[in-house]
DNA sequence: TTGTATGCGTTATCAA
DNA sequence: TTGATAACGCATACAA
């Protein structure tokens, strides 16, 4: 803690602290001799104003909290990447926090920034799109702007950003369709809104196109690499048949053509495999990975566009949907190039 | 801001605000009947203490700052994660900061966390040894903790947590070497300290293990996939010899996996490739990547440790060094199972 | 253009 | 066991 305060700067200074304060404020009506020399102490002195003792007076912290579930997950990293650098221009800190997929960490978290007084706290995932969170935003921060990525939270004070995943999968459906495949399967690993989102789309598309439902294949399999392994290759085995397979996330996928390849089956020619996020490792797959771009990074910009207005006194959309669209790669046509 | 403040609670209370922090903050003599009551008002009114105007009083944030260049790179995330579910756990809050490459923007975030009182700070990678960083601690925030994962740097209270990188390089070749590989080549994306140190231990090893310098290739790439592809394609086309690659990160060895898939070049029988982090995409390579673990993992465990004890007024080693291991799979070993 | 006084919401030091 | 009262470091209304 460094202790000089504008006290003792304008006590050298010879002038009082409010002169001090206009100073370090910009403030107009302050003579050009005394902000020079004021300046000038603050330099040499090397002083910073406490931001806490600001806070309080000004009851404004420029802090934003940003709730994720997992750090880890690169699909994510990205936004937050955006989201800080974005608002880090603007003079606002980032908070981070990983809640994990506990409610009861969740509302822990909304508490702990309510506590810190943060002005806005931005949700990643659509994890959160349930009732403890709404109710603990309700009890602890009804008055503080939330945005939701990848969701959306009824509330006085709640904003969702929400990209057409359902019709994503429904266009990958199609896209195997168009593409002859008789046998497709979808593969998720976690529960999540936004994962029962891709499988209703995926179900819909799968009845539009006119396939059977027993032609039809809806697996769960945990997130480590050897137990997708395990789950895809017993899936294979047991039907055979299977000419297509969307996976709810590229890491997924990206595990599953290790195994094709381990088992010989050629991609696309024999299973075609599609991703979603459109991460970086899609492009490095063998073969590079087709994926359903769900438009995160823009779900995180316009969240951040969101909380900036808001922030301003502006008004902002409560509720904003992005098309999600399919990059294709070789996975799915192996006549293109890299 | 719930401006419900201690005051009002105390007025309901019909005791004085001194009594109600005493609760809030479980100071022993207190009335049973009192404490209950206060309690219940707290509970009543949803009242949460104001961190800031505690801030203010108590000189503590509970706050840590963490830099890192760019929050997206998986080997960085994974140690943010664990640092963060550690200091939550015992009530720190972290400030997340993007710094980017260049040392003004690290400087200035360093400055900012100074202002906001943050009680340690912790680097996120060998780009934050650097004199701009080194002088930046001693000006804005010579007093508090500050833990450099993966570098050291001088200073009365800094710490350095350090990987043998190099030795991990150097048993890399050895590795190579005694599996009769003739002509390797190491290459690597930035001139990070940390990749400095890696070439310093390619270099040992080459000469070490009695490679001429003239079947020895350092090589410089892009990050971006698409240039990886076509730098090492050109390198390669110039250097056929080549029966061993050792890639500074995960990434490029598996972008370049893709690349001798396309070339039709047989991993590990024709080029053995190795990466370094052994991140969770090493295991799904095609073939899976040999890695080195450097640790980073550990050193993150080891940093919040470090810097736990130091807020804790403990002592803690100025400088840790971690010992590297090579995670060896199908890229250097085709007879390894997944 | 500048200084004085007051308050932001707590904790901490006294007395009582 | 409790209550005044004074900090904490700054911003700001008001007066000068």
């Amino acid at each position: 803690m460094s202790s000089v305060t504008i006290y003792e700067i304008a006590k050298e200074a010879g002038c009082s602290a409010s002169t001090v304060s206009r100073v370090i404020n910009g403030y107009p009506y302050v003579k050009k001799a005394t902000r020079a020399k004021v300046l000038k102490i603050i330099e040499n002195r090397n002083f910073v104003p406490n931001e806490t003792a600001r806070n309080l007076v000004t009851q404004s912290t420029r802090m934003i909290g940003i709730l994720i579930a997992d750090i880890r997950t690169a699909q994510h990293t990205d936004g937050i990447y955006h989201i800080e650098r974005e608002l880090s221009k603007h003079g606002y800190s980032c908070i981070i926090c990983n809640t994990g997929p506990e409610t009861d960490a969740m509302t822990g978290y909304i508490q702990m920034l309510s506590q810190r007084n943060v002005e806005a706290v931005i949700l990643m995932g659509s994890i959160y799109q349930n009732d403890a969170v709404s109710k603990a935003i309700q009890l602890y921060i009804p008055d503080i702007p939330v945005v939701l990525c990848n969701g959306y939270l009824e509330g006085e004070n709640t904003y969702g950003i929400i990209s057409d995943e359902d019709t994503g999968v429904m266009n990958c459906v199609k896209l195997l369709s168009d593409t002859g495949h008789k046998s497709i399967a979808f593969i998720y690993d976690k529960k999540t809104p936004s994962n029962l989102k891709k499988i209703e789309g995926f179900k819909y598309g799968m009845s539009r196109f006119g396939y059977d439902a027993d032609k039809m294949a809806i697996i769960e399999t945990p997130s480590e690499v050897d137990k997708i392994y395990d789950t895809v290759k017993i899936f294979l085995n047991e039907n055979p048949e299977t000419d297509g397979i969307i996976f709810s996330e590229d890491f997924l996928g990206l595990a599953a053509l290790q195994l094709l390849a381990d088992m010989n089956i050629k991609v696309p020619q024999q299973i075609a495999v599609i991703g979603i996020n459109n991460s970086r490792y899609a492009e490095i797959g063998i073969p590079p990975l087709t994926s359903l771009d769900n438009k995160l990074y823009d779900t995180s910009i316009t969240a951040v566009r969101t909380i900036l207005s808001l922030l301003k006194g502006e008004t902002a959309c409560k509720k904003v949907l992005l098309f999600s669209d399919i990059v294709q790669r070789k996975s799915t046509r192996s006549e293109l190039p890299n």
